[in-house]
DNA sequence: TCTGGGGTCCTAGGACCC
DNA sequence: TCTGGGGTCCTAGGACCC
């Protein structure tokens, strides 16, 4: 813990959504929901006026458009979140060197680096509002929720206790006062399990939780959660703001529609997500030793089998043969029987450097043949949500489509609420857009 | 048609080494 | 005729986060 109120937790509110309605302005003031819209999809994330109807995040799709029908369901368009995320970082990193990204719409920022004449309350508070107000602007509009707090743990609470478009200071020496009545469910890494067991102690309250000893909490939620809720029940936390962390894992999987049986479809599913695992970790001059393969059943339990290479690979070809052979082994197993409905593909132990290919062979020759593939949560073509241009009528976003037909609203974020027009969907006229 | 996708961290047991 | 102990690597599963 600090002295003072240095460290700045920001959080963009209802982000994907937000953009969402930046970007498609007969959207703004209404329901819009942002996810996996086909059969076994979740919401990602729902504005606020969606969240009015009970819609959250992770809840699956089926039940948000049973509590909310009349939401914009739209599929997320990242690059678009990716450029306004590096936007608002842009701003965090001029302010200071130490910026600690945690996903694409929040962040620690330690206002100890930064270049302020002190760290008092009133500094930083106008430091905050001073942020909030050059996000909103470069994002055309957007809000952030920002805790300031004399550790990572408490200015992650403040930041959500004025959500959205809040910003709350938690004063050096308020921290307890603040943490005490409030559930245990507010601390990081308190989940249903951990608030269960706990529950099952007679403990609810952060108040319960400091009254339990650390030989008590070990025995409860095990070692290191246990002394970290010792240590967190009494606002200690002397966690550094880190700049860079390194990956450690690179993955590709996907939920299937409906269930999978078919091994060679499986086999090709996994060699095509080999493919883009390799793809990822060339693009950021990585490789790594262990490849997992993850299969999930039919009745949800999941099933990881792992083997690890005596030297790190980024080629598609090693880790594709290698995948299907753990598949090979479950099958064998006659642990698939019942079906699949999510297959993944992970490399881990990861090195930044490439052995030497001392016997020139190899050279990624996937020549696997092209089968079509069910796509997770398959994508059509025109997916809702999705930025189009048209010949004559210029930008706009695909509204909906189906039995052959797409139907587009022209708007930008730059135009009023635009008109709505219908196309067959293979009229060239209309093609999908993409930023220059 | 309940329950995504991309991650991180922890635990626990067995192999193996000294 | 008794049954070390520490350390590291590997595998599998679970909890949790956004």
């Amino acid at each position: 813990m600090r002295p003072h109120a240095s460290v700045m937790h920001l959080d963009l509110d209802a982000f994907y959504a937000s953009v969402e309605q930046r970007d498609k302005p007969s959207l703004r003031g209404k329901p819009v929901v942002v996810g996996g819209i086909s059969g076994r999809g979740v919401v990602s994330t729902a504005s606020y006026e969606a969240r009015t109807f009970g819609v959250r995040s992770a809840m699956s799709t089926r039940e948000a458009r049973a509590l909310c029908g009349h939401a914009a369901f739209l599929y997320p368009r990242f690059p678009a979140y990716k450029k306004v995320s590096e936007q608002v970082f842009g701003i965090l990193r001029d302010l200071s060197p130490l910026v600690e990204p945690l996903s694409l719409d929040e962040a620690f920022v330690d206002l100890a680096a930064a270049d302020l004449p002190d760290l008092e309350v009133g500094t930083v508070t106008e430091t905050a509002a001073r942020i909030r107000a050059e996000v909103a602007e470069i994002t055309g509009g957007l809000t952030a929720s920002v805790g300031l707090a004399s550790s990572k743990f408490i200015a992650k609470i403040a930041s959500d206790l004025d959500k959205p478009d809040g910003l709350v200071v938690v004063a050096p020496g308020t921290e307890l006062d603040l943490l005490r009545p409030m559930n245990v469910k507010v601390i990081p890494g308190v989940g249903p399990a951990t608030t269960e067991r706990l529950r099952r102690a007679g403990i609810h309250t952060v108040a319960d939780l400091e009254q339990v000893s650390v030989e008590e909490l070990v025995r409860l939620v095990g070692k290191s959660h246990g002394t970290n809720l010792y240590k967190l029940a009494r606002a200690q936390d002397d966690r550094r703001v880190e700049p860079e962390r390194e990956a450690k894992s690179v993955s590709v999987e996907g939920t299937y529609d409906t269930d999978l049986t078919d091994r060679p479809l499986m086999e090709q599913i996994l060699t095509r997500q080999a493919s883009e695992v390799a793809a990822r970790l060339k693009k950021n001059g990585l490789s790594g030793r262990t490849i997992t393969i993850k299969v999930r059943l039919y009745d949800f339990t999941t099933i990881n089998r792992s083997a690890t290479l005596p030297a790190p690979t980024d080629q598609a070809s090693t880790i594709a043969r290698l995948a299907r052979t753990l598949l090979g082994e479950l099958f064998t197993a006659g642990e698939t029987a019942g079906g699949v409905r999510l297959l993944g593909v992970g490399v881990s132990g990861l090195a930044d450097w490439i052995q030497e290919d001392l016997f020139g062979e190899d050279a990624d020759e996937d020549t696997e043949p092209e089968l079509p593939l069910p796509e997770p949560s398959r994508r059509p073509t025109w997916a809702a949500g999705m930025d189009v241009v048209h010949a004559e009528m210029g930008r706009g976003w695909v509204w909906g489509s189906g039995r052959g037909v797409v139907t587009v609203r022209f708007e930008t974020a730059e135009t009023p609420a635009g008109p709505v027009r219908s196309y067959a969907a293979d009229d060239p006229d209309l093609q999908p857009y993409s930023e220059p």
